[in-house]
DNA sequence: CGTAAATTTGATACGTTTCAACCCTCGTGG
DNA sequence: CCACGAGGGTTGAAACGTATCAAATTTACG
């Protein structure tokens, strides 16, 4: 049962070159050199694709700040995931072929668009793009699961400081200024994300900023600076494990 | 900027064969027949793999059910998945190469192993191979998506129900029977899945037996009957939207 | 069979939601 | 230029739901 016909991989396995730790300049690098993409700019609040409509292309992000959201029963709607240069949109497209959430761009920004099927065609000529690739919606896997675990077992305040320390944790990453971030959200919509009112959000930012762990800017209150990135990750550190 | 110099697939392309809508069943069939893979039989509470470990291969569940643990740092483990026939394991690990949860089976069981630079050779070959592993992730990412839906807005009875009601469908999915079925879950197993206490599961479980849209069964409380599962999606739907 | 673990149920404590009032900013139009 | 209204944000008080603690009961297992 066990010796299928086709010998494909069954070779010995020269050793592949392992991907970089930088997810998103992989992906950046990758795709300008092997793939045929078309380039889209898009303003604040440009959806890039809606719920209900058929998927045929993936877009990675050049630059600028995107949500995807789910649309709940009621009418309203519920951010699923925010998202960076470097990051993938559309998978949510793939199992059925029709998109299952709406992504949306949070301000200015650019795409690179690839059609799937393209994409998969490259990938044959190129391997190191398909692994790329399943490690990008691996890591959405990932980042879901630690999102899943906070909103079971934080409180309030440690879901609203883990929020902002991952946010700044990506920004980070791709090199961008992390003591001072705009959000570009409302309090409603972070709490939707993380599973509470608006109102609970706003206590809880008051109550950060009452230690000292970030600070309001003066005109918009959804430009928030972090004094210290450390200082929050012990705060969210100390509120996972209160209990020892 | 967007003309790279290779030309994969630039060409026409020749309509794909879609997937069918049971990813499970294509999982199993196209990984019969074009992959070279391992058998490999578990018993209850035997580990696939382990968290920390170094990652390398795949897993594809041919009969049985598992979970996926994450470890809290309390070094309680906290369940973040639930797999059943043709569902993948281990994609955790793609990213970083090493396995950030742990797989068990929850009985016996029978995966087929494969490596992953194997598989990704061999679909080189097929490429309805590749679709269909992205497909695999993409659909646990959806499901994720839910859950975390699900943990934002529900009340314990509905997580609960819901819960339950997701099992059963993945269950019918498969054929196998959804009138009653068994969790192999302790409480605490699926509220630490849902973000509540054991006791509140035991409350929501006996809120629901009380209303009659599940029954326990005499010997072992973990194995529910649903007496009628429209019924129990009709109780989930109503809370998901009370307000109206 | 006996002991440990799991489940159920009750009483109370705690945190978040809900409802409400108020403030502030910003864009619009008098 | 300022008045005005709308929407987002902050804060308070009360209602609600879940966590916590505890005890009784059942189930699992060597």
């Amino acid at each position: 049962m066990n010796t299928p016909s086709i010998a494909h991989g069954a070779g010995a396995l020269e050793p592949v070159r392992p991907l970089a730790h930088l997810l998103w300049r992989d992906s950046l690098a990758l795709m300008k050199q092997f793939v045929p993409f078309t380039q889209r700019k898009v303003r604040v609040n440009e959806e890039v694709y809606v719920c209900g409509k058929p998927f045929d292309t993936l877009h990675l992000i050049s630059s600028g700040l995107f949500k995807i959201v789910n649309l709940v029963p009621d009418g309203r709607e519920q951010p699923a995931g925010f998202f960076f240069k470097g990051d993938w949109l559309g998978f949510d497209g793939i199992p059925t072929g029709s998109h299952t959430c709406s992504a949306m761009a949070l301000d200015m920004g650019e795409l690179w668009s690839v059609r799937y099927d393209i994409l998969l065609r490259a990938s044959v000529g190129e391997p190191q793009l398909m692994r790329l690739v399943m490690a990008a919606i691996s890591s959405q896997l990932a980042r879901h699961r630690d999102v899943s675990l906070s909103m079971g077992t934080l409180s309030a305040d440690a879901r609203v400081a883990d929020f902002i320390l991952h946010w700044a944790l990506s920004l980070e990453e791709r090199g961008m200024r992390t003591d001072e971030i705009d959000l570009h959200l409302s309090r409603a919509e972070i709490g939707s994300y993380l599973g509470v009112r608006s109102e609970s959000v706003s206590r809880a930012l008051s109550r950060l900023k009452g230690t000292g762990i970030i600070q309001f800017q003066e005109s918009s209150h959804r430009v928030i600076r972090i004094p210290s990135l450390d200082g929050l990750r012990e705060f969210v550190q100390r509120s996972t494990e209160p209990s020892r």
